[in-house]
RNA sequence: GCCGGUGUGUCGGAAUGGCAGACGAGCGCGACUCAAAAUCGUGUGGGAAACCGUGUGGGUUCGAGUCCCACCACCGGCACCA
C-alpha cells in the first residue's frame, strides 16, 4: 500500500467524529477510566508543539484502554478567560467573546487534525456563562463557609496610571508603562481562605500516586513549620511597662522555630509594615528617621527586598524596648526590611549567636550575641547546628533539640509568655483581578448589611457589554464604569447597594473544570452525584511541571472543599498525576518567538502527517525528560510508518511460524510500557519486531491485524486503514488489544554471558530450562583452557548468566 | 542557602544487581542510477591485542550504569520563611 497520509488522515478523523467513536458512556457498567490533560489557554498562536505531547501521552494511553474494554473519559476543553483577549481588546476594540470564539475554533481544528480521541461532546469553555455560573456557585458556598473574604493588602500602585501592577509590570521600582516610581498601596481584596486547608492538603499528598519531585514541590510551597509564638512585653527607655489603650499591657508577639534559644534572644526586629511601630509612634523618639526608613522600604518591590547577598539594613526604634521573657533583660528593637511582614506575625526574636541574618544584623548594629548551643565559633558567625544547650538556666544540657523545644515550650505556656505554633508559608490566595474579561464576583456591597452574596437562583452574574476594555480609574476594573451593572438593591434589605466590580483570576475555572467534563451540559447541578460516583476520581492527570504548585493545589484546594460539603465523593480530585518533558528547540533552546526555534505541529502534519508527528513526539525519549527537536528523527519515524504501510504488500494467509514469538513479546511490551507511559521504549519494541518482519519477507494475515492494533495508540490513521483494507469490522479504536501467550514470549533456547572472576570471555546457547550441571558444562565447554587456576565457585543464574570464580 | 532531579557513543536515548549502548538519527561501505535523491543491504564505543570503557573518588557483591558513602557538574523549584 503506498502511504498517502493526506487522504488517509482526514477521512478518519471525519469517520471518528461522525460515529462518536470516542464518546464515553455514563450509563456503563464497565470499568472506567478518567484520564485528563490540562486544558489549553486558546491563545491566538494557535496550537504548540508542547500541547502535543501533552495531549499524546494519555491519548495513546486512552486508546489503548478503549481496546481493552475499559470505558474511556478523555475530555478537552479551553480556559478562555484571561490577559491576552482582554489586552487584544483593548487594542483593537473587537470583544474578547469574539476573539475567544475565534480562537476556541481554530484551535478546535488544530486539535482534531493531529487525531487525538477527546470526547467532542464534552467541550466546555471557562467563559461560558452556563460553565461559569457553577465557577461562581462554588466562590459562594466558600464565602458562606467563611472561606472566602475581603482583607488588606498592599499592591503595587502606580499614581500616575492610576493602575494596579503586577511583580512583573514594576519591576525595578518604575511602572512598565510610564517608568514613574511605583508605590505600596494598601486596597482590599478578595481571599479564599486556603491556609485552613494546608494541613488537609498535605495529608492528603500521601493518599495519591504524585511522582515524589511534584509531592515535594507541594509540601515546600505548603511550607509548614512547627514552634511558638511568644509575647515580649514593651517597655519604655527607663523600664516602665507600656500599657494598650484597653488597660492590658502592650505586648509584641513573635513566632520562632526555635524557642528553645529564647536566652540567646538579644534584640528583636519587626517589619516596616509592622502596626506596632504606628500604634507607639508617640513614644518613638525618632520617627523621623523610621519613617524615613519605611518609605524607602516601600519604594522597593517585592523581588529587591528578597534579593539575597545583601547588607542588612534597618533602623532602631528609640524609646521602646522590649523584656526578654526568660532573661528579664531590656533589649533593643529594630524596624528592618530583612523581616517580612507576610510571614509569622512580622516581627521576629533576634538570636545572633544563632542565625546568621541575626548574626549580620547584630554586626552591623552593634548588638549583643550570646551563645546558647555549643558546637560553632560565634566569633566568625553563627551557628545553626546541633549542640549542648548552654547560658540557659533551667534549659542547660539538653543536647536534644526536639527535647529543648518541647521543654521551653512547657515553660512558656506555665508563665502565660506563649505558646506552641505552627505557621505555613503558602498564604491565603488573593482571588480577584482587576478586569474585565473574567468571572464577575457574586457580591454586593450594602452599607448597612456589608458584603452580601448574590442569590443562587440569580446565577450566573452575566459580564455587562462593555465599550472601553481599559481599566477604570484609580485601578478599578472596567466593570467600575458601569453604573447599570454597579448600582443594584442590596438582596438582603433592599436598598441601594454596589456590585463587586472585580473578576475572579484565571486559576477560578480551572480550579474545577474536571468535574464538570462529567456532566457538561447539566443546568440543576455542576454534575450528577452518580456521574460522580461514576467516574470520580480523575486515574490520571497529565500535565506540565509549571502547574505543580499553584493550579493542582488550588484546585485539590476546592475539590476538599466540595468534599467537605458533602458535594463531591472523593476527598482528593486526582489519583495520578505525571508531567511531560518540555520539547526543546533544535538548539537546544527552549522554543521562542524571539529566538526563532519554534516548530509549528501544522507545518509538522501538513508536510510529514499526523501519525508521524504522533510517533515521534512519543519516540523522543523519556515522557518526563526534556529533548530537542530532531528533524532527522523525525523522518526516520515517517519511515517507519512507510515501512508499516508496505506490510500489507507482504501479507500472506497463513500465519509465519518464526513471527510468533517476537509478536507475542512485543505485545506484552507494548501494553505494559503504555500503561507506565514509557512509549519510546514500546514504539521501538514495535520498530524491532517490523525490522523481524521484513527479515521474514512476509506475515500473516492476523499476525498483521494484531501488529497494527499495537501501532494504533501511537499511529491511529494508518492502522484505522490497514485495518478496513484487511477486512476487520468496525472501527480499529474499538477492536479488541491483542493478548499474548506467555508461553510464547519466551524462546526455546538462549544466549547467555559466560564470565570468568565477573569479567564477559563469551556467550553460550543452552535451553531455557537447562540445570546448573548443564549450563555449567556447557560453559566451561565452550571457555576450553582459557579456564585455568581454581575454581573456587561456579554461579549460574538462570536465564542470566554464568560466572565461575577461579584463583 | 534549602528541597528535588539528572550525568551512558557523534546526537536523542535503551538496560527487574547479570552479555552496556536496544530502537532511532548521524556517519562509512555496497547495490540500484548516466548522476543525485529516495529505497534496499551492511558496518559503526576505544584499542593491533591483552584489555579498557556509563561525571570523579571510595565501598558492598561472585558480579555495579543500577545499591551505599563522599565529591564535582548541570537542570528544575523555593528562597532574608524567623
Amino acid at each position: 500500500m503506498k502511504y498517502n497520509f493526506k487522504k488517509i488522515e482526514p477521512k478518519w478523523q471525519k469517520s471518528w467524529e461522525d460515529n462518536m467513536v470516542f464518546a464515553a458512556d455514563d450509563e456503563s457498567t464497565k470499568k472506567k477510566f478518567y484520564g485528563l490533560v490540562e486544558f489549553p489557554y486558546p491563545s491566538g498562536a494557535g496550537l504548540h508543539v508542547g500541547h502535543c505531547k501533552a495531549y499524546l501521552g494519555l491519548d495513546a494511553m486512552c486508546r489503548m484502554l478503549r481496546m481493552q474494554d475499559i470505558n474511556v473519559l478523555f475530555p478537552i476543553g479551553f480556559d478562555a478567560f484571561g490577559l491576552p483577549a482582554e489586552n487584544y481588546a483593548i487594542k483593537t476594540g473587537i470583544h474578547p467573546r469574539i476573539v475567544t470564539d475565534q480562537n476556541i475554533a481554530h484551535f478546535s481544528e488544530q486539535l482534531r487534525k493531529v487525531g487525538f480521541s477527546f470526547d467532542w461532546s464534552r467541550v466546555i469553555d471557562t467563559t461560558d456563562e452556563d460553565y461559569y455560573k457553577w465557577t461562581q456557585w462554588i466562590f459562594l458556598k466558600m464565602f458562606e463557609h467563611g472561606l472566602a473574604f475581603k482583607d488588606k493588602t498592599l499592591v503595587n500602585y502606580c499614581p500616575s496610571c492610576k493602575v494596579v501592577l503586577s511583580n512583573e509590570d514594576s519591576q525595578g521600582g518604575k511602572c512598565d508603562i510610564c517608568h514613574s516610581d511605583v508605590i505600596q498601596k494598601s486596597k482590599d481584596v478578595w481571599y479564599l481562605r486556603i491556609t485552613r486547608y494546608a494541613d488537609k492538603l498535605l495529608e492528603g499528598l500521601e493518599t495519591v500516586q504524585f511522582p515524589e519531585n511534584i509531592k515535594q514541590q507541594q509540601v515546600n510551597w505548603i511550607g509548614r513549620s512547627t514552634g511558638a509564638f511568644v509575647n515580649f512585653t514593651l517597655s519604655d527607655a527607663e523600664g516602665r511597662q507600656i500599657f494598650g489603650e484597653d488597660g492590658n499591657a502592650r505586648k509584641l508577639r513573635i513566632y520562632t522555630t526555635r524557642p528553645d534559644t529564647l536566652f540567646g534572644v538579644t534584640f528583636m526586629v519587626v517589619a516596616p509594615e509592622h502596626p506596632v511601630i504606628d500604634e507607639l509612634a508617640g513614644r518613638i523618639s525618632n520617627m523621623d528617621a523610621v519613617r524615613a526608613y519605611r518609605s524607602e522600604c516601600s519604594k522597593k518591590t517585592e523581588f529587591e527586598r528578597t534579593q539575597l547577598v545583601k547588607d542588612k539594613t534597618g533602623v532602631r526604634l528609640e524609646g521602646i524596648c522590649a523584656v526578654n521573657p526568660m532573661s528579664g533583660k531590656k533589649i533593643p528593637i529594630f524596624i528592618a526590611d530583612y523581616v517580612m511582614m507576610g510571614y509569622g506575625t512580622g516581627a521576629i526574636m533576634a538570636v545572633p549567636a544563632h542565625d546568621q541574618r541575626d548574626y549580620d544584623f547584630a554586626k552591623a548594629f552593634g548588638a549583643d550575641i550570646v551563645e546558647v548551643i555549643k558546637g560553632g565559633d560565634i566569633s566568625k558567625e553563627a551557628w545553626s547546628g546541633d549542640g549542648e544547650m548552654i547560658n540557659s538556666d533551667f534549659l542547660n544540657g539538653y543536647t536534644n533539640k526536639k527535647d529543648s523545644i518541647a521543654r521551653m515550650i512547657e515553660v512558656l505556656e506555665e508563665r502565660g509568655a506563649g505558646e506552641g505554633g505552627v505557621q505555613y508559608k503558602m498564604k491565603d490566595w488573593a482571588f480577584n483581578r482587576q478586569r474585565y474579561w473574567g468571572e464577575p464576583i457574586p457580591i454586593v456591597h450594602c452599607d448597612s448589611c456589608g458584603y452580601v452574596a448574590v442569590p443562587y437562583e440569580e446565577l450566573p452574574l452575566r459580564l455587562p457589554e462593555v465599550e472601553n476594555f481599559e481599566p477604570g480609574s484609580d485601578g478599578e476594573s472596567p466593570l467600575a464604569k458601569i453604573p447599570e451593572f454597579v448600582n443594584c438593591k442590596c438582596p438582603k434589605c433592599g436598598r441601594d447597594a454596589k456590585r463587586e466590580t472585580d473578576t475572579m483570576p484565571q486559576w477560578a475555572g480551572s480550579s474545577w473544570y474536571y468535574l464538570r467534563y462529567i456532566d457538561p451540559h447539566n443546568d440543576k447541578c455542576f454534575a450528577d452525584r452518580k456521574k460522580l460516583e461514576y467516574w470520580m476520581p480523575v486515574d490520571h492527570y497529565n500535565g506540565g511541571m509549571e502547574h505543580v504548585t499553584r493550579h493542582l493545589i488550588y484546585s485539590r484546594f476546592w475539590h476538599r472543599f466540595l468534599y467537605d460539603l458533602g458535594e463531591v465523593n472523593t476527598p482528593e480530585p486526582y489519583m495520578k498525576r505525571s508531567a511531560q518533558g518540555l520539547i526543546l528547540g533544535p538548539d537546544g533552546e527552549k522554543m521562542s518567538k524571539s529566538k526563532g526555534n519554534v516548530v509549528d505541529p501544522l507545518d509538522i502534519v501538513d508536510a510529514y502527517g499526523a501519525d508521524t508527528l504522533r510517533t515521534y513526539v512519543l519516540f523522543m525519549g523519556d515522557y518526563a525528560a526534556s529533548a530537542p527537536w530532531n528533524d532527522s528523527s523525525l523522518k526516520g519515524c515517517r519511515k517507519f510508518l512507510e515501512r508499516i504501510a508496505g506490510l500489507t504488500d507482504i501479507v500472506t494467509d497463513n500465519e509465519v511460524a518464526e513471527l510468533e514469538g517476537p509478536l507475542h513479546k512485543a505485545i506484552k511490551k507494548v501494553g505494559e510500557d503504555i500503561a507506565a507511559m514509557k512509549f519510546n521504549t514500546a514504539i521501538a519494541a514495535l520498530m524491532g519486531l517490523i525490522n523481524e518482519i521484513y527479515a521474514a519477507g512476509r506475515i500473516g494475515h492476523d499476525q498483521l491485524i494484531a501488529y497494527i492494533k499495537l501501532v494504533s495508540p501511537f499511529a491511529p490513521h494508518i492502522a484505522e486503514e490497514i485495518y478496513e483494507m484487511l477486512g476487520g469490522s468496525g472501527f480499529i479504536a474499538k477492536a479488541a488489544w491483542p493478548e499474548y501467550d506467555a508461553s510464547k514470549t519466551v524462546d526455546a533456547t538462549i544466549e547467555i554471558g559466560v564470565q570468568i572472576n565477573g569479567k564477559l570471555k563469551g556467550t553460550i546457547v543452552i535451553p531455557r530450562d537447562a540445570d546448573q550441571a548443564a549450563a555449567i558444562t556447557a560453559a566451561r565447554e565452550m571457555l576450553g583452557d582459557r579456564l585455568t587456576g581454581n575454581v573456587i565457585k561456579e554461579i549460574y543464574v538462570p536465564g542470566r548468566i554464568v560466572n565461575i570464580v577461579a584463583k
